[in-house]
DNA sequence: CGTCTGACGTGGT
DNA sequence: TACCACGCCAGAC
């Protein structure tokens, strides 16, 4: 499996709960500075097969973005279990909630390439 | 091969 | 704020 595909999952799995991040985000931190479109395939292909809070994973936005409605649903209602308030499909407060790798975390974790 | 397609992002209006 | 056009890039076909 590439680095950047491993890097994206365990970036995924480090969301705590109460926090999101944005395909945008995730891709850059991963490696990949314009590589938001791949983290979108990634979590399609890898949603089923590890454990991963794939509902953290939001638009720039603050929107939920899933085209089918009940995962849409299933998403929003998640989140806000976890205390993050909508207006809509949209995150209040997206910068509040937006969660930040730490520097030890990037180093010890991640892959280079 | 070329073309199309996204659970995206940025910049312009 | 909202919408549009365009850039992006790996898979599917």
């Amino acid at each position: 499996m590439e680095a950047f595909t491993k890097n994206v999952i365990k970036i995924i799995q480090h969301i705590p709960s109460g926090y999101v991040m944005t395909y945008g985000q995730i891709a850059k931190v991963a490696g990949k500075p314009r590589g938001a479109r791949q983290v979108v395939r990634i979590l399609h292909s890898m949603s089923g097969k590890y454990e991963l809070p794939w509902h953290r994973v939001i638009n720039i936005k603050g929107e939920i973005v899933i085209q089918d409605d009940e995962g849409a649903y299933t998403q929003k209602a998640l989140l806000e279990s976890e205390g993050i308030c909508f207006r809509g499909n949209k995150v209040l407060n997206l910068e509040k909630y937006r969660y930040k790798p730490d520097a030890d975390f990037l180093e010890k974790e991640l892959q280079s390439f």
